[in-house]
This record gives structure tokens, C-alpha cells and sequence, in this order.
DNA sequence: TGCTAAATGAAAAATATTATCATTTACATG
DNA sequence: CATGTAAATGATAATATTTTTCATTTAGCA
């Protein structure tokens, strides 16, 4: 289950974080697209309706959200700065190389890797990062 | 087992590009390294000793290196676009999140995940990205 | 050796990201 | 509910990164 913008708006008044109109309009964009988003896109799809936030105040929000976790950032699509919202449990993401829509999934386990790896190569290995990337079922017909 | 200086420059040429001085240079720089680098990296790298080689045409050398496959973009470290030499086979990588380094690891197969998902999302699937990130052993000890 | 398409370097242009700072505002406190 | 304050915003500038453009040079084939 994704997370609600309510349960975020939570979240950051947890951390001690303002909840400003601007933070509640960057977020209502990215939780309602099923797309990942660029700091410019989300720029666009909130200045149809509110002009006068600034560019600025986007990066500022996601960097505060993405610090708390409640936003992804994807690197297997175009850009390496595009960012889908997150689920409140571990998961990995399969990402339409067309339409940029985002598939969260569960189940895999890779600590089996993880402990191989760390013995093999040495490493303390704190965190991984697995994305699939392919033709969502729309995109395979009308491409 | 990595690419050679040889046979990236074999490779290069069996696709039509030539081999200037300029790109030997460049894939000296990789090859030469065990860590990931940014264009600037090696630029900065390669100006020491060739101080007329421009940035430009370290940007280009590398586009066409990663079009044919002979270096690969990580991403879990620091920047998104930096570089490490490819091996032949498929493989993974390891990256050690204070001096960069990148062990390369095979043996870990997807495929039944990626069976799994694709008939669970109904995505053809075309790719993946795995890395995981962590400290190495010289790292762990001085931090 | 000469020809030609491809590659280079320099410079500028286009993009993307971060820093600065005066002004505004969310919200805790009384 | 009014108010003080630290935090947030927007405008602007600064910085960083990547791509274009174009005149000149050059690798490698004929």
C-alpha cells in the first residue's frame, strides 16, 4: 500500500518539518501519478495551478522527502533524478520504459546474495539498489 | 575478466569509429582505474599529462563506449554518471561508497524473478539494475 | 600519398542544481 | 486567539553539468 498524502503530511511534522501549502501541493502531484517525475515535471504540474511556486521549492521537497523515505528515487528510466512515491515496507520497482509507470514489488529476498557477497568480496554492504525496467501491458500493444 | 585497452580498441573499430589518440587516452584512464569516474574525473585524469584533450571529446568518447557496452554507468554510488570498465559476461556490482571502488560479481541469476514479475505485472521485461553499495575492507578499518 | 568522412577543440548555448538573502508564514506557546 | 520565532519561500544569482555549433585537423582507406 502506498502512502497517503495524509500519512506523509504526518511524517513531516514528526521530523519537525513545516506543512506548508507548497510541501501539500508538491506531494498531492507526486502521489497522484502513477509516473515517476523530474524536479521540472512536478515544476510544470504544479504551476498550472499555483503559479507562483517557485522551482526552488520543489528541489528543497524532495530532498526533505526523499530524506525521510517517503519518495524513491528510479534510475533505470531516463532521468536519475526522477522520484515515485514509496511504500512504507522494503521493495524494488519495475518501470515502464515507455510510459514511466512505476510497479512496486515485494518477496525477493536478497540477503542470501548479500551474505555471499559480503563474505566473498569483504564488503560491509549497507544497502542495494534492483530495478527491472521493460514494456508495461499498454505499452507492448500501442508502442 | 575485464576488457583490455587491446580489445575495446579492436571493438571500436570493428564498429566503424576510429582510434584516435585522444580515445586511447580515455580508455587508458578507465581501464587503468579500479574506481567508477565521472567525465570531469577523467578529464581531470586525463588533462595532466594531455592538457589538450578538452572535455568534449571525453563526453563523446564515453557515449560511444557505453553504446557498445564497454563501460557501464553505476549509480548507487555518489554521481549517476560515472563509469567503470565492463567485462565481457553479465554481471553486478559492488561498490564501496567511501573511495569507489567497484568489484564486479556474477553468478546471481534473475531470471526466475524476472519470470515471476513478468507474469505477475504482465510487463515484458527488457533489463534490470543491481548494485549494492557498502564499504570495503580497507575502508571499514579507516574510515 | 591523397581523399574524405569522422573526430577534435574552442566557444557558446542550453540544462540542471545549489546558494544567498530579504520577506513571509506555520505553528508552538502563552 | 494573538504573538514571537525559527523555518520556509521566492527571486535572483551563482555554480555545475551537458550539449551544440562550427571551423580545423586527422585516421585510415583507396
Amino acid at each position: 500500500m502506498r502512502l497517503t498524502k495524509r500519512k506523509i503530511a504526518t511524517i513531516l511534522r514528526q521530523h519537525g518539518y513545516k506543512l506548508t501549502p507548497q510541501r501539500q501541493v508538491v506531494i498531492q502531484a507526486i502521489t497522484s501519478s502513477q509516473d515517476h517525475l523530474t524536479p521540472a515535471a512536478i515544476y510544470e504540474k504544479v504551476h498550472q495551478d499555483h503559479p507562483n511556486i517557485g522551482l526552488v521549492t520543489i528541489y528543497r521537497t524532495l530532498e526533505i522527502l526523499a530524506e525521510l523515505e517517503l519518495i524513491c528515487k528510479l534510475h533505470a528510466g531516463g532521468s536519475c533524478r526522477s522520484y515515485t512515491i514509496s511504500t512504507p515496507q522494503h521493495h524494488h520497482h519495475l518501470i515502464c520504459s515507455n510510459c514511466g509507470t512505476v510497479v512496486d514489488f515485494t518477496g525477493h529476498n536478497l540477503s542470501d546474495l548479500e551474505q555471499r557477497l559480503s563474505k566473498e568480496s569483504r564488503f560491509r554492504i549497507d544497502g542495494h539498489l534492483l530495478e527491472f525496467i521493460g514494456l508495461c501491458q499498454a505499452c507492448q500493444k500501442a508502442p
